[in-house]
DNA sequence: GCCAACAAAATTGTCAACAATTTAATAAAA
DNA sequence: TTTTATTAAATTGTTGACAATTTTGTTGGC
């Protein structure tokens, strides 16, 4: 009871990334059909509210409706992939960039906090929580850039290729690559070593859209 | 009579572009309230088509909603402008330097036929033909890429600074300018000339967010 | 004249019944 | 058995009446 009053203005974009994050996830699998009676009920809304959320996934890329068959996760090619980390890398780019202009100690002292988060995290074997301040590290330099566009377009990038954040943490000899990374990210926005970011940052990139290709391969093996 | 069928896969996305194109065209200016039920009787469709229409442009950035307030065209300030730039001057290097690294004979003879028909329709002082031909011109560079995906989020971003297009071609200057943009745009995809692309691309966007900002210094007036 | 409270109008959000279309399941024919 | 037609089931698309909310307009008090 108590039926909590509903309240379109929050609800329904919290549907949205509600489902966002499950498609995300993994939750779905690429290719898996979602029916809309079935996602109502499942979500505990009316289809109308499904339909609407459906077709901003399909806009920004996460499904793909095709009319009277419906909506699907989106099951992306070898090719697509390319193209997308091609994208990605000028923006990642321009967003280093811009961050290592907007650079303060307080950014940095925040970042090596997080840093130092993630490495007693590694020491503990927690993997969401690494997972999560790996998370607040990318986030932290996005805004940084202090390019509200900018962050909602690389935001939707990086959404394209889910799954990976699923799988990546798995293996152990990520979690020290990764370390190693974020110290050495921190230097270089420090000093302003423009050419080091690019080269990080392409590294990082290339790695994990070899990373999301596999998964592609394995799947259709 | 014969009231033509309605067919929802063509007609449906057919209206997103007729929109898009009344607001790019600045048959609605910025602010302005699109009422649904209006909008439904002037295109001749149902009200939910133009609700879930109004949705998708606001995920492309076209208008803004508000919960029972209704949607209006996007109003950028100078800052959202400079944003959107930044963000754009990448991915047209990135596009360029795909494109000429595509680049063949039949591409350069298709582009010099383009710019020679804006030449002659220049001195028939066409203006219409003269924007259309200007934007084959674009399109190709862009389709030369062959980055579908870079396609489709350059189309986005540019479109986000509509109205551009309405004025720009009404000082004669330009038309000169454009010219000789052109001539030497081919040259340098054709010579692989990074750098000049790079320098041909910056100054061309530079100078139509110019353009932009100063329409809208002057409209807040 | 100005401001608050209230009522009316305009507009958007919701939903459930119904129509259109595709998918499957079945049967008939080769 | 395979293929093709035919029907039934499942699913999506459409519509209109109604509810919720905001905006506008009015009144009354100061």
């Amino acid at each position: 009871m108590a039926q909590k009053k509903r309240d379109y203005k929050k609800d329904f974009p919290c549907l949205i990334s509600r489902l966002e994050n499950m498609i995300i996830v993994g939750a779905f699998l690429p290719k898996e059909r979602l029916v809309e009676a079935a996602l109502a009920e499942r979500m505990g809304v009316s289809r109308a509210w499904i339909r609407d959320a459906l077709k901003i996934l399909e806009t920004k890329g996460l499904v793909k409706m095709v009319p009277y068959r419906g909506a699907m996760v989106t099951d992306l090619s070898e090719q697509e992939v390319n193209e997308i980390f091609q994208v990605r890398v000028v923006l990642e780019r321009l967003c280093n960039q811009l961050a290592a202009e907007n650079f303060t100690e307080e950014d940095g002292g925040f970042l090596t906090e997080i840093a130092q988060e993630i490495e007693s995290a590694c020491g503990d074997n927690a993997i969401n929580e690494m997972i999560n301040a790996n998370t607040r590290f990318h986030d932290h330099i996005l805004d940084m850039s202090r390019n509200t566009y900018l962050i909602e377009t690389l935001k939707q990038v990086r959404s394209r290729y889910y799954i990976f954040n699923t799988f990546a943490w798995s293996s152990p000899d990520i979690i020290t690559r990764v370390q190693s990374e974020h110290r050495q990210f921190i230097a270089a926005l420090e000093t302003k070593d423009y050419d080091l970011l690019n080269t990080l940052a392409e590294k990082h990139i290339s790695y994990s859209k070899d990373m999301y290709i596999n998964q592609i391969k394995r799947r259709s093996i």
